[in-house]
DNA sequence: GACTGGCACTTGGTGCACGGGAGTGCCAGA
DNA sequence: TCTGGCACTCCCGTGCACCAAGTGCCAGTC
């Protein structure tokens, strides 16, 4: 073992003990607890180097040194491995998930689970509608000239609209209307759906064209999907106060980011199906300098349909992290699919 | 003015001032504040009194008295009248409710608003369907032997569910089955339209009733409305690191009771039309001793929809936040009386 | 050249004594 | 019934000494 590699080693050993114990970690308690082969002075020399190199710090001069923001990434990147969950816990998230009775029963339940399993804040996105198709498409008159509008997405996911329209819709246009929007949407996926849509008005008589045009609009609003997009599910908010001492007197206003649903999204960022990690300064939010995210984007085959994570102290365990972000967007992702 | 009604006034000041200033009140800060015309060793025997009594307490020996929850109850219900909302705050009220695109927008408008206007946590809970009526019910064939069923209440309220039936629906019993759950259903009372439900069944031809029966157990399952009834909203959970103080380590707790929706619904309560107060140990959970909930019921005229409310420290400003509570309630009501 | 033992130095945390300040309780007198 | 005065209690901030933990560095060893 080459020098630069036992400082790599001794970089390992306090970000696994810092995590643990929540303490700056020093030489001696190092060589204790790890097998290093070498003595406490030996160590204090390779600390002096990372400490140069801007991987760890000490809060002050004669105290035991804590990893930087800089000293996790490179944790992450190059000196750990995503832990395997436990089968236990492969296990209860499965039956957890499966138990759920439609979309939105998923999204909760994800992020429950996610926070149970993290002992951190879950943060869940809901479903994008972007890439999936349309399934179904219904068009009922009410009382009063208004019409109401289901669309059944291939995801799952039941958007209704009731619409005001200029004079009640008779039967024959009704048929038609209906006819028509299944056939220009029904398979396609959203935003070509849209596109035929605006096709479809011209084909009309001109005295039935407002009626049509507000129909159509509404439906394209639904399809451009201005809300659910940016819809997220929290939970595990209380864990917040388990980290104590990192944020102390911060909680605040990682309270008020996570009701801003906007900061969430940008928190959650545009992830790979891969977990990633955003640690400290880079989540690129001033409140959250002591917190780290770790997301994923979750859907199916090549579909991303939106993201997942959590948020905690930078002082996390990484590995099991990952591993738990990793294995629920796995499962949301597939019964998704199948539902 | 006798000597009992000065050590109300006593108890006035003391609960106005300890909550404007966090700290315990001696006599004579007291004295000080407020035209009382006497001294401040007058103040000390009546003090002595309002401790015999159980309505304030000294932190230590040394120190100055601090209402006790008894002391804050003798405080709203004889004491304090409820404090006017300033008009730009009703106009905001106003407007941002008024913004609202639909139920759900309204509900999580008001949680902001209330959170907002009270700097506590607003909890929210969805309006309830029991006392609402059904306005249209809708049966769509899917493919695959699927039905979407599409609900909509005088609430304003639109519940989808679907259903995966024994065969494909043939289109005359499908419109027989639409015209007979409309028959049945539209118009009712939700309880009503469960029971008139139910009585339907027999009249299909027998080789139809398990369709049918699907179809109906789906729909009552609507009715009795086992989730939106439950459903609650939370906002501001931000300022529960404001109180500090108070509940000092004890956020974690509350966070906690904050997710667990049952307990939100416990807390909220059976509310009248008029805010009621429930302090410290009122609250029955023994995680919010430090803590206080204001509540109303919110609907209109006689129909009562659901309750929403605040919950802050024992130590608020229980004129201003009852006078919140009441001016959203209220208007919540109005608009979902509207819409 | 790399590692080790030893030693001086720094620094935060804790226990303790002390004094000031705020507040009370009580009593005698108006 | 109220008031002024006084003794008493207790919290809290400050200063001080001391200890433990940890570092940096140097001389010596393999």
């Amino acid at each position: 073992m080459s020098a630069e590699e036992r400082r790599l080693d001794v970089l390992r050993a306090i970000v696994e003990d810092y995590v643990a114990t929540q303490e700056p970690v020093g030489s001696r308690a190092l060589v204790e607890r790890h097998q290093l082969g070498v003595s406490s002075a030996t160590i204090r020399n390779d600390m002096a180097a990372l400490e140069d190199d801007g991987l760890i710090a000490q809060p002050h001069t004669s105290a035991g040194r804590v990893p930087t923001d800089k000293g996790y990434r490179l944790f992450v990147d190059r000196l750990s491995s995503i832990k395997a969950l436990s089968g236990p816990e492969r296990r209860a998230i499965e039956t957890f998930l499966t138990g759920a009775v439609d979309v939105d029963d998923v999204v909760q339940r994800s992020v429950k689970v996610l926070a149970q399993l993290t002992n951190q804040v879950a943060i869940v996105q809901y479903p994008s509608l972007i890439r999936s198709t349309v399934r179904h498409v219904e068009v009922v008159a009410l009382e009063n000239a208004r019409v109401l509008l289901v669309v059944i997405t291939s995801s799952g996911r039941v958007e209704q609209r009731i619409v005001e329209i200029e004079r009640t819709l008779g039967d024959d246009l009704l048929a038609d209307l209906r006819g028509r929007l299944v056939g220009a949407t029904v398979g396609q996926r959203l935003p070509e759906a849209s596109l035929r849509l605006a096709e479809i008005i011209d084909t009309f008589a001109p005295q039935d064209r407002p009626i049509v045009t507000s129909v159509v609009t509404t439906l394209t609003h639904v399809f451009s999907n201005e809300r659910s997009d940016e819809r997220v599910a929290v939970g595990g908010t209380a864990n917040l106060a388990r980290f104590g001492g990192d944020f102390d007197g911060a909680i605040r206003p990682v309270l008020e980011a996570l009701e801003e649903h906007v900061v969430l999204l940008k928190l959650l960022g545009e992830a790979t199906t891969d977990p990633t990690v955003r640690i400290g300064t880079e989540t690129g939010n001033d409140n959250l300098s002591g917190a780290a995210v770790v997301s994923s984007a979750y859907g199916s085959q090549d579909q991303v349909l939106a993201t997942l994570g959590t948020l905690g102290p930078t002082r996390m365990d990484y590995p099991a992290t990952m591993a738990a972000v990793g294995a629920v967007a796995r499962y949301v992702g597939r019964i998704l699919a199948d539902g």
